[in-house]
DNA sequence: GGAGAATTGATATGCCCGGAAACTATTATT
DNA sequence: AATAATAGTTTCCGGGCATATCAATTCTCC
């Protein structure tokens, strides 16, 4: 659960235009610039990013899914069984975090934790028949929501911006990769150097 | 503070490019079919945010900042001498937490509330010399962070994604004001008809 | 086959962020 | 003067994200 109670400090706040060098936000009292922050690129995500969530809330409200449920479910459906570790690494979830949430899942019986064949460690997660019913309600809220956040994009300009935000994605792990993760690749072959898994 | 320790996990993660229809995470067990999630908007916003959030923690890892200090450092270079609360609505903050923010700030020596003229009530922000100086050594190091964060894109490409996000951000708040804010226009003088909160 | 290391999942904890309610002090309204 | 609105603050709650730690299980390798 959460707010589901519309932000409207956030969402109707006037963003002034970003081809504009430096904007200004009107307030009761005085107009106040933004100076050089429209221009910045993680403050403009994260605007975007909080108009588009705040929608999806709205949409999902009767539903009672919050993104993070949503899209759990969706890749429990597209992955029938898989590793409760690997859905979070998935997801970019930590594990810890991870635990309630399908906890959560578990206990609303739109998904379930079965015992995976062949390592009893690990939780083979499925969707109950409930949570495939809920998904596919969800599934066509999803596209009404998609239609509404894009609304002001024409079709090729959306084929550009998932373009460009994968490549801003992949580029930062690139150059995040050279030097803090040396240890992850390296960390499983030398284990597991001397015998394949 | 906050993490500044550099988060591998998130930033490491390999993601699938957003042109493919389908895209799949491949993890040490087996590949993960991420399913219709790469193409949903909120989806891919969210994951390019995260990832430059985290450059930015990075940037300011030594400078101590974190975003919404570094923005309320330059709303408060911006506007010097503004009111606390017309610089939590222009950033998007609720003034219970902006009022944290400021304390911090203000006992760092970086930033100081002054009795504002003519309102005892309210405070006037502005930067100490030491504020000023730290701005700008974020200044020289948000322009690195820019550099980086957008190295994946073409000039033109940048500016047509600060415009699309924009616009994102105006169409999804033109929608939300249709049903939800009507207060803000009229709370003034609703407020003199009916009881007030 | 057994010791040591890893993986899997779970728990507890903490930080940051966002929001609501209630309170004080001051200013505006009438 | 009485009433309402504004500015700032404190307190509290919930969500997101990350860490450290633990128990159970599995793997590796001698």
């Amino acid at each position: 659960m959460q707010k589901f109670r519309m932000k409207k400090s956030d969402v109707t706040r006037p963003h002034s235009p970003p081809e504009t060098a430096s904007a200004a936000i009107t307030t009761e009292s005085r107009s106040i610039e933004l100076g050089p922050l429209p221009r910045l690129l993680g403050y403009a995500l994260r605007r975007a990013q909080v108009a588009v969530f705040s929608d999806f809330m709205m949409a999902f409200t009767e539903l009672d899914l919050r993104p993070a449920q949503f899209s759990t479910l969706v890749l429990i459906d597209a992955n029938p069984g898989c590793k409760q570790s690997d859905a979070a690494v998935a997801l970019g979830i930590m594990q810890p975090n991870f635990v309630a949430l399908m906890d959560e899942l578990e206990s609303r019986g739109l998904a379930q934790r079965t015992p995976a064949k062949g390592d009893r460690r690990s939780h083979a997660l499925i969707l109950t028949p409930k949570g495939k019913q809920q998904l596919k309600k969800a599934s066509a809220a999803v596209v009404e929501h998609e239609a509404r956040v894009t609304s002001a994009l024409s079709p090729a300009e959306i084929e550009q911006l998932f373009a460009m935000l994968g490549r801003i994605e992949l580029s930062i792990a690139a150059t995040a990769v050279l030097d803090a993760d040396l240890t992850v690749t390296t960390r499983r072959r030398a284990a597991a150097s001397a015998g394949g898994r």
